[in-house]
DNA sequence: ATAACTGCAAATCTTTTGCAATGAG
DNA sequence: CTCATTGCAAAAGATTTGCAGTTAT
């Protein structure tokens, strides 16, 4: 989905494509990685140092009302934020290292489901978390 | 593991069993579902009005210290915690209707490890919640 | 006895909100 | 023009911390 399509999401559901709001949802399309409210301040202030912290809290609404955000809450950091893009379930692979995560589309194991449908619970939805690190990180880290 | 069991590991790293303390993680230990701060506050209150807010986030940090506690963070909700008693990697089936939480064992899926080899990724560890309604809430549920 | 622990109050950090001014459609 | 959106400042909520007094070992 490229920048324009979340863009006439946005437009189809009546919400105005305000400056800081173009500002706020780039810095998340353009990042490779989620990103912490603090980075995500910095960003949009690089581009309009005007740019208030409840504008970005309040676009966080918006973009959740649109279903493209993604929260991530590793256990001891911060909240992270990254759009969601694509229409699959998926979940995020995060590396330790440098941040980067990446899409993966989900499957929960047979073995499971099963447990899940032997206990006749009605499964909802779900939230996976990988943390780990890239192939690039693991490299960099095995060398020093 | 029994209640006293959670005291010895306790002991053995050297602190203290105090009233408070004490009570804190009796709280946990026999609630069956994850409790939120406010809950939790209120259980010990009731055995001892004395017992500070303060006091239970500062057991928060003896509890993860001793690999002992469960944090659980729907996205809708405040963060509640738990026991871990179980020494296997498992994770928790939550009750939307009645907040009960059971502790599954874990299972990555053959696939899932499979696409997660492919990347080279490294996967140190992983966080899974799943929300859905128990039997008993789900035929409640029909009923009504 | 003494080091760990607690209660209290204040500090810090994160997120939300009311209101008046602004700007997109 | 009109209503959604924003900035600002203040409020609310969650968690942490310094300190002096208390308590388990």
């Amino acid at each position: 989905m490229d920048f324009n399509n979340v863009i006439n999401i946005l437009k189809n559901k009546g919400y105005k494509l305000t400056n800081q709001r173009k500002i706020i949802i780039e810095a998340l399309y353009f990042s490779n990685k989620p990103i912490s409210m603090e980075e995500w301040l910095q960003y949009t202030k690089n581009k309009n140092p005007n740019i208030n912290l409840s504008t970005i809290y309040r676009n966080i609404d918006v973009l959740e009302d649109l279903g493209l955000l993604s929260k991530i809450r590793p256990k001891d950091e911060n909240v992270k934020y990254a759009l969601n893009l694509s229409e699959k379930h998926s979940h995020f692979l995060i590396c330790k290292g440098c941040g980067k995560a990446e899409e993966i589309e989900c499957c929960l194991s047979k073995e499971f489901q099963k447990i899940i449908d032997d206990k006749e619970f009605d499964l909802i939805e779900h939230n996976l978390e990988l943390y780990g690190y890239c192939k690039e990180c693991h490299n960099k880290l095995k060398k020093s």
